[in-house]
RNA sequence: GCUCCCGUAGCCCAAUCGGCAGAGGCAGCCGACUUAAAAUCGGCCGAGUCUGGGUUCGAGUCCCAGCGGGAGCACCA
């Protein structure tokens, strides 16, 4: 079959209205003429300020140019635009904007490879990417364009990291730091999977080194309690895992005396209930505070802490995540006085405890915590059991039945017996002053007790641990800060940004663990206007800071005096339908969320929230998997879109299902859906009418569905239901044929009323066919510009509506009734039915419930 | 192990408030066109909704349990 053309055969009868349009539906021809014409008409183009339609910011999230355009952007920006165009022809002016997300490790490791500056790869990349993006025929306004990796871009990246420097929430620290053994670069928490890099699948090591980090555990309480607002616009999914990712744990800090230490060791603990069962302490082994605890004791229990010490550390993630394997740790030598009732507790280094969360120490209660259970047997630590799991709480107050007395059998089972940790709700024993209590009951007085003590707190903590944003690494945004000898930190003056990236060229952009900028001594020494000489930071940002505002740059990205324009953002943002992958859930979303809290704070942006509403897309497998060389099953979208046309490719997009599962390439029909653009163009080539034709007169029933249709659209396209819309614009096409080759024929004025409206809502899925179409209907520019007309309630009214009539809920008889029929006459009629008698028999009718119009049930006595 | 989502025709998927299980497509079959085939056009066939209980006049839809699949989290004190 020849390419770019569904052949058929030709009915003489439908060339008469246009002898010299070509009459095939040829995607190729009708490709090239209208992105030529779009290209003229700059048709989504937003930058009007006297339009004074209501706005509708819908936004992509951007691309990555590694190499061209793949089927999983295809999707992604098919269903992005389905939106954009919708609200379009709801009559808003729709701000659409597209970019690239340019900095990063892949350009870079590409470029090494190839013995190229990663500058060339990424610009010729995004070059390619961005004529296959134009082909593809979303509805971009192409004016707006940015990329991260230019200057003029990331100047406000730095503007941004000193803002946050500013407030004291970018900050450095030395402290354990994941170490991708591959990339030789850190990588923030949320970048390591499974123990792995996210990125290269290479196993993490810990590190220790001084590094960048966002404090975005000031925001933990404002990110987590904000997600409230986003139920029902975000995806619950996505707002599970943030929730999820963030961690809130309340529970209470509690102050240890340790012997011969004047400072306390504060340990966090979600059960302070249990005080009076700790039976000794633990702190992780690679904290400053176990170092620390070690320096004054004897030489063995220092070597063996050393030996154990060496051995966490040489440990991979993937071996320290490993929940199953047996509890290691060592003695510090050292006693800890537990402030509820002075008793004496040995403290123990173990790796279960992590250095980073809550305070890097833990009160361990072995009775009812597993993991603190499991080190007990392992090191014959005694178990104390202080809330009995056996006596039953009602409400807060526990009971205790006679039953259970007379059973004699008020304990639970010995958890070193059974290995299982006690953790349900119970009845406070052994506790001194909670004896008795319940268990949150005995938490509320525990920490009431510490109060007045002064020994503890109330306390939250997270999961979330600060952003660490810097990286060793050539391709990204150059920190703005500099570092005297001295070791001051100096911010670059606003006024001499962008600090802009030396050339690559001489740079030995190897991972070799050191930023390769350090290296570049032109760039990296400078001189203070004191005179004092100071080297630049030579690390790069993390590029989830590029991606964390993009969204703002957007409203006017060729301002060289501010990032962004705050009266803009105030006409535009926050985004209103964002539309991106769910790999996204966790690090870029909460990344963006912080920065506009932080620029909601700093008095930029008058919003909290960036997305107001999210779409996720899945992914596009072939045959149930994910693409990928290694599985040989990679579908080529430049062939896709070769063999099938644009247009077909993305309406099969939209037609595979629901957007956010996965689309299997096997089980969908790419050829189907360029056959039916070709039967409905085909109808735009009959019609007959002209477009002054007055609708009223034509086909009824048509013109019903028409209508029907008409007033379905919005709650389908707004709910993401595409498929379905797209399965009614088959319906509808269906019909219209019928109506031109078996029915009033193809002059009638319902023939075209339908056909335009077809044309306008599947300018949503295939735009370039639509204005083919609109133009053979006798019409000029783009059917995208146009509104879509609301439905004609008078046609939404059937004339006539079956009505059922069950016997105990199976069908027995139907009418055709009035819509407007009351429950009286209905239940007449179906009284009266010969057939319901029949089923009904002998037996007596206890219940007759009546639906008009649609439906009379009759229950009768069984 | 914990949490969440999903199981409807051979396949992908629809099914408003609980009210006739089917909108659409793919595949299959039949017919038209063709010397023939492909393509095209027209038509047809096709589940009783994963299993077992429950609520209800009535359950694909709500509740409970199980089975199967997917996702997220997982030594976070």
């Amino acid at each position: 079959m020849a390419r770019g053309t569904v052949r058929h055969l030709t009915n003489e009868s439908s060339v008469t209205q246009h002898d010299d349009a070509p009459n095939e539906y040829d995607f190729t021809r009708i490709q090239e003429k209208w992105q030529a014409r779009w290209d003229e008409l700059r048709p989504f183009a937003t930058d009007n300020p006297a339009d004074t339609r209501p706005r509708k910011y819908v936004l992509d999230m951007f691309p990555y140019p590694s190499g061209d355009l793949h089927m999983g952007h295809a999707e992604a920006y098919a269903l992005g635009d389905v939106v954009a165009r919708y609200w379009r022809l709801q009559g808003f002016n729709v701000l659409h904007p597209i970019g690239w997300d340019s900095f990063g490790l892949p350009a870079e490791n590409a470029a090494i490879k190839r013995g190229v500056d990663p500058r060339a790869w990424t610009y010729d990349n995004i070059e390619q990417q961005r004529q296959s993006m134009k082909r593809y025929g979303a509805s971009f306004d192409w004016d707006r364009v940015l990329h991260t990796s230019d200057p003029e871009y990331y100047k406000w990246n730095q503007w941004l990291f000193l803002k946050l420097y500013e407030k004291g929430l970018a900050y450095r620290k030395a402290s354990w730091v994941n170490w991708c053994t591959h990339d030789q670069t850190v990588l923030a928490n949320e970048q390591v999977v499974d123990g792995r890099c996210e990125r290269c699948d290479n196993v993490v090591v810990k590190k220790k080194l001084t590094q960048w980090y966002f404090k975005i555990t000031d925001y933990a309480d404002r990110l987590l309690d904000d997600l409230n607002q986003l139920e029902g616009s975000w995806p619950s999914k996505v707002i599970a895992m943030q929730r999820n990712w963030i961690g809130r744990s309340v529970g209470a800090d509690v102050d240890f005396v340790i012997e011969g230490r004047a400072e306390r060791v504060t340990v966090f603990t979600t059960r302070p209930d249990t005080l009076f069962g700790a039976t000794f302490m633990v702190v992780a082994p690679d904290s400053d505070l176990a170092a620390e605890l070690v320096a004054d004791a004897d030489d063995e229990t220092k070597k063996n802490f050393a030996a154990y010490l060496e051995q966490v550390q040489k440990s991979t993630e993937i071996e320290r995540q490993d929940a199953t394997r047996e509890k290691t740790g060592v003695p510090l030598g050292r006693v800890a006085i537990n402030p509820v009732n002075g008793e004496r507790i040995p403290v123990w280094a173990a790796d279960y405890v992590l250095a980073d969360y809550g305070h890097g120490a833990v009160m361990a209660v072995p009775a009812h915590d597993q993991r603190d259970l499991e080190f007990a047997i392992k090191f014959d630590l005694p178990v104390r059991v202080v809330v009995d799991t056996n006596a039953p709480v009602t409400g807060a107050i526990p009971v205790i039945t006679p039953e259970m007395l007379e059973a004699g059998d008020l304990l639970p089972p010995d958890p070193v017996q059974t290995g299982e940790a006690l953790a349900g709700e119970g009845r406070l024993m052994n506790s001194g002053p909670l004896d008795g209590l319940s268990k949150s009951n005995a938490i509320k007085r525990v920490i009431e007790l510490l109060e007045e003590a002064g020994t503890g707190r109330a306390a939250k903590t997270y999961r979330l641990r600060d952003w660490l944003i810097s990286r060793q690494r050539y391709w990204g945004t150059p920190i703005p800060i500099l570092h005297t000898e001295d070791g001051r930190e100096i911010p670059v003056e606003e006024s001499a940004l962008p600090v802009e990236l030396p050339p690559s060229e001489g740079l030995d952009l190897q991972p070799k663990g050191a930023s390769p900028l350090g290296a570049a001594e032109d760039w990296v020494n400078v001189t203070l206007p004191d005179g004092t000489a100071a080297r630049r930071d030579p690390d790069t940002m993390d590029t989830f800071v590029d991606s964390s505002w993009y969204f703002l740059r957007f409203l006017n990205p060729n301002d060289d005096t501010q990032a962004f324009d705050p009266k803009e953002a105030e006409k535009w943002a926050p985004v209103d339908q964002y539309v991106g992958g769910v790999t996204h859930a966790i690090l870029h979303l909460l990344y963006a969320r912080f920065i506009t809290k932080v620029l909601f704070d700093l008095g930029y942006v008058s919003f909290t929230e960036p997305f107001s509403a999210l779409l996720n897309q899945g992914m596009v497998l072939m045959n149930g998997s994910a693409m990928s060389k290694s599985r040989g099953n990679i579908v080529r979208l430049s062939e896709q879109l070769d063999e099938h046309g644009v247009d077909a490719v993305r309406l099969t997009m939209a037609f595979a299902g629901p957007p956010e599962d996965d689309i299997d390439w096997a089980d969908v029909s790419p050829a189907g859906s360029a056959k039916f653009l070709a039967r409905a163009w085909r109808i735009t080539g009959e019609v007959t009418s002209s477009p002054e034709v007055e609708w009223k007169g034509g086909d009824a029933a048509l013109r019903r569905q028409t209508h029907r249709l008409l007033a379905d659209a919005p709650g389908l396209v707004e709910g993401f239901k595409f498929n379905v819309v797209v399965a009614r614009l088959m319906e509808l096409v269906n019909a219209i044929r019928k109506t031109i080759d078996s029915g009033p024929g193809a002059g009638d004025p319902a023939v075209r009323e339908a056909i335009e409206i077809v044309t306008k809502l599947l300018s949503l899925f295939a735009p370039y066919t639509a204005d083919d179409m609109w133009e053979r209907l006798g019409y000029e520019g783009s059917v995208a510009t146009t509104t879509l007309r609301k439905a004609d309630p008078t046609l939404l009214v059937e004339e006539s509506v079956t009505a059922i009539v069950q016997v105990d809920g199976k069908v027995r008889d139907r009418f055709e009734v009035a819509p407007t029929i009351d429950t009286g006459a209905l239940e007449i009629l179906a009284r009266g039915s010969d057939a319901v008698a029949r089923a009904v028999g002998d037996r007596e009718i206890v219940n007759v419930i009546v639906r008009a119009p649609k439906l009379v049930n009759i229950a009768t006595k069984r």
